[in-house]
DNA sequence: ACCTGAACACCGTTCAAGT
DNA sequence: ACCTGAACACCGTTCAAGT
């Protein structure tokens, strides 16, 4: 009956997928899991770190190994696995760009992102530059792709013809943006070649 | 004596630049403005409308006329001129950023980006996908960039030598993604050209 | 070691009533 | 038209005290 940090959040992430962000709060929490408010502060210490913690269990799908073997493959494959994990679950995406202020950094998906730039042929510091205008895309988009999905599902119905749905699927124009900047790491390579 | 819309606009503005985000609550805003909480409600529905106007104002330099004629050069000083903006006051970036989920949509300044695009020779649908995917980039820079001012400034003071910091200053780390996206567009209108 | 009870210092929002 | 007073329904966090 005890209750324990894997419980805690587990319970964070029944919440979060059933009812959102905004209805995560610590009292909520607490009293899902039959407990006073008080009793999540022995296994966090504030409210921020709990999140963080729900934030980095979000992300564990993208430690996988990457299969493709070409970095522009590496790149897409990272990009669109860490869409789908932060699509997974009920405003992930936002969750995890608002606790990641900086903690990016810190992260194993930073890391995998600046491999395979380093493997396109770039130098140390490029490939870290190149790797987060990606993550920044990537979050970016898929905020306000999962911010979207929520405003249609209740509410506005597509009343004014949303201007810019004539565009294909939500995957199709991620992907535009994905090619725009593998466009752009091919082109500076082809620059350094070149010169 | 009387308050009005654009005195209640100030003071937010005030609190944000000396206090920051967080000490921007409705409550501390009316005792800044000598007026009792329930006394903005006449002026604004709620807080997310005054944050929206707020945001307004920041985003407000966006709007003069671009002076560059080359549409990479128009790209170049909109994203300049927005990171700019989202500078000029703490937590600006955050704000914007936060108030923005999906509200870039209605803004003058997406449009601003996606008629340099259309300038570039993209068809409609592609340039308004680049221009979002360039907007992104900006956002999620500079919320990152001005966060991590934030965090310089007091508290960690660089104590475990920031291991990205070698490369040179924060506006040319900005310029690169920069460049990579312009290179980026070179790339597709190029492949267009030659097809 | 782990949790309760109860408090502290806040929030955003509403709304009758005043002027 | 514009604001006050006062309430409602919440927050995150702390901490003595219990078991």
């Amino acid at each position: 009956m005890q209750l324990r940090r894997h419980d805690v959040l587990d319970g964070a992430i029944a919440i979060l997928d059933e009812y959102g962000l905004a209805d995560l709060t610590m009292r909520r929490l607490a009293s899902s899991l039959h407990v006073q408010p008080g009793a999540l502060y022995w296994h966090f210490p504030n409210k921020q770190t709990l999140l963080g913690a729900v934030a980095d269990r979000i992300l564990e799908p993208i430690d996988a190994p990457v299969t493709a073997v070409s970095w522009d493959g590496q790149l897409l494959e990272l990009a669109h696995r860490l869409r789908d994990a932060l699509l997974s679950i009920r405003d992930g995406a936002e969750l995890v760009s608002a606790t990641y202020a900086s903690r990016l950094t810190t992260t194993q998906a930073r890391e995998k992102f600046v491999k395979a730039a380093l493997r396109a042929g770039m130098p140390r510091p490029e490939a870290e530059l190149a790797a987060y205008t990606l993550l920044y895309y990537v979050l970016g988009h898929t905020v306000d792709e999962q911010s979207r999905m929520q405003m249609d599902s209740y509410g506005a119905l597509t009343e004014d013809a949303s201007p810019l749905f004539e565009t294909p699927d939500a995957t199709a124009r991620f992907d535009f943006g994905l090619q725009l900047f593998v466009g752009g790491v091919r082109n500076r390579l082809g620059d350094r070649v070149r010169a």
